[in-house]
DNA sequence: AGATTCTATGCAAACGAATGCATTGGATAT
DNA sequence: ATATCCAATGCATTCGTTTGCATAGAATCT
């Protein structure tokens, strides 16, 4: 279709020169007379000449493309990381290619193949909840594209990773709700396959033990969706004793716990804290506005693509895995006393 | 760097054919005997073939790889419009290549390069707030590469769009405000020179007028940021005659008038309504929850997409420009009477 | 002046796939 | 038996760049 672009050819053959002498007069090639370069770098600058990258990834054999597999886009936490990614890639010239699993299995094996079929150089991805084989993440390892993992890393592959520190954010934001004397704070998390839910618990344990406050089984529950909330939030405050708080795996099941404690008539935080984790828009729309997990998204998204572009171009040469961490915040909000 | 991949070559040297035939019985030409057909796809398949999108691309002329401009990708009705670009290209085997302006009018001039440079088939755009001169977006079309339009189109130039129906959307909303009693209707749009403002003032003025109200200047703010919200609405609660209802420019500024609002001693919406436009995640957090118009970004996105590939394809053939309107939905809740 | 070095350039072969145009061998027609 | 045709395959070129190597001419050395 559009074909409208000119060519090193076509400069070559305005200037009446080779094709050869025209690429190295482009990338400033020290054999190229001095005012060769000009010309043709003026000329052009005048034709607002293009290299095509197709071309110059095919012969040069390597790409500045690399792919982004997040389980879905709309979310606030992912899209920030998505940010991050985009803001890291764009200063060092790589685009990026964007798949969404939508926490389905299949679909993110078609995603992989997406972005190999793409020839990308590298991968960065963040698990499907729903996934149980690595199988497709292996090929990538195998056909020797760079892989990195954020947040939600695959468990069953051997490779870098970048992650938020779960374990300690989950302290900080138990260690507080104890600290300010609630007793019976519960533990809404999610498949405990997930290591992220599973580090946060241990991470709460920790902040219990800390405080003298035995771990209770019942007060631990799966509950990370807006369904999962509205129905078990409610039996849980129905029960002889209570929580006193609701350590909450996202700011969305927060939010709607919020609301189920407020309905059954508990006031926020007077008899019951609440602490959400990720630290997004709706944290201040609430009422109160809500105490939460800062994972910063922004700036995984950053280290990650940084990770990756050091692998692909072989700065960054450790041989193992490199695993990083990003810092966790806890900012803290009325829902919390 | 990455070098695994098997090309056709190797697959002829492996068979002892020519390439030409390999490429031939890869894409089932009618002219290969069917044994060859399948001996080639078969070792193909068991040597996981993928073809060099590059190589291809190059000779072929055509490329599947389509570019989005976002203001924001942190951003719920973008992040959506997004997914449902990413959905049916992916549907239509196009990759989506993202970029970001920030709202920045040189940074979208370098997101333009980028995906020219990228040679990008086709560019879907939403443009920032603060461009003034469309330079940039005429260069997309010098150099025959499509381009269209979502949300906040570019008046300056003459492509293709898809829009909201915005000018019906605040009708509705505005409707149906007043037709529950609201008399002092305020409007918090944005800065006019965007349409997807001005079309709005217009829908609220339109149904004023259908309920014989009178448009008051004073009531009509430019207020479409958090900061102005908490600037410019408790002085608007201040005045002697103050709004009965707040129309807003997206869900963020509803919330925070709610909140304002809620803040003075006002209770919503037996006092005052509040309507936001976006219908995101904020609409059922807030307290009480928030009537919003559904921008149907979802659709957007898809309709986009599909309308650009068209073009690409050449299967939209229409010669002038062809525009697309997404209904909205006013969803009802809590704040509204 | 002849030999050597350097400077600036061009030639040609890649990269991997697609494709118009041969070519081959066998089958059919005459 | 020869001419004709078709089916199946290969050759060679092309897409736009990059790059090792060759080469031309000028400059320097001896």
């Amino acid at each position: 279709m559009s074909k409208q672009y000119i060519t090193l050819k076509d400069i070559a053959k305005a200037l009446n020169l080779s094709a050869s002498t025209v690429s190295r007069a482009m990338k400033n090639n020290p054999a190229i007379s001095a005012e060769t370069r000009e010309l043709v770098q003026n000329f052009a600058r005048k034709h607002k000449y293009k290299p095509n990258i197709l071309a110059m990834q095919l012969r040069t054999k390597r790409n500045t493309t690399i792919g982004v597999i997040v389980p879905e886009i709309v979310h606030y936490f992912f899209s920030t990381v998505l940010a991050g990614i985009q803001a890291e890639a764009e200063k060092e010239n790589y685009n990026i290619l964007i798949c969404q699993s939508n926490e389905d299995y299949k679909k993110e094996i078609k995603c992989v193949q997406t972005l190999l079929d793409a020839r990308v150089s590298g991968i960065l991805a963040s698990q499907s909840k729903t996934t149980k084989e690595y199988d497709h993440f292996q090929e990538i390892v195998d056909n020797n594209v760079q892989l990195v993992f954020f947040d939600r890393i695959c468990t069953g592959i051997n490779t870098d990773k970048v992650v938020v520190d779960d374990y300690e954010g989950a302290l900080k934001a138990v260690d507080y709700l104890a600290s300010t004397g609630c007793k019976r704070i519960a533990f809404l998390g999610s498949d405990s396959d997930l290591p992220i839910s599973n580090n946060r618990r241990m991470g709460y344990e920790s902040a219990l033990r800390k405080h003298k406050i035995k771990v209770i089984k019942s007060l631990i529950k799966e509950c990370d969706t807006r369904e999962l909330a509205q129905k078990i939030i409610p039996d849980m405050l129905n029960e002889s004793n209570t929580p006193d708080a609701f350590f909450c795996i996202n700011d969305e099941v927060a939010a709607y716990c919020l609301q189920a404690v407020k309905a059954v008539g508990f006031r926020v935080p007077e008899d019951i804290s609440i602490c959400g984790f990720t630290n997004g828009y709706l944290t201040e729309v609430t009422e109160p506005t809500l105490t939460s997990v800062d994972q910063h998204g922004f700036e995984m998204g950053i280290t990650a693509a940084r990770l990756l572009i050091d692998r692909i171009e072989g700065k960054e040469t450790k041989k193992g895995v490199v695993s990083k961490l990003i810092k966790t915040e806890l900012v803290l909000r009325n829902s919390t006393r």
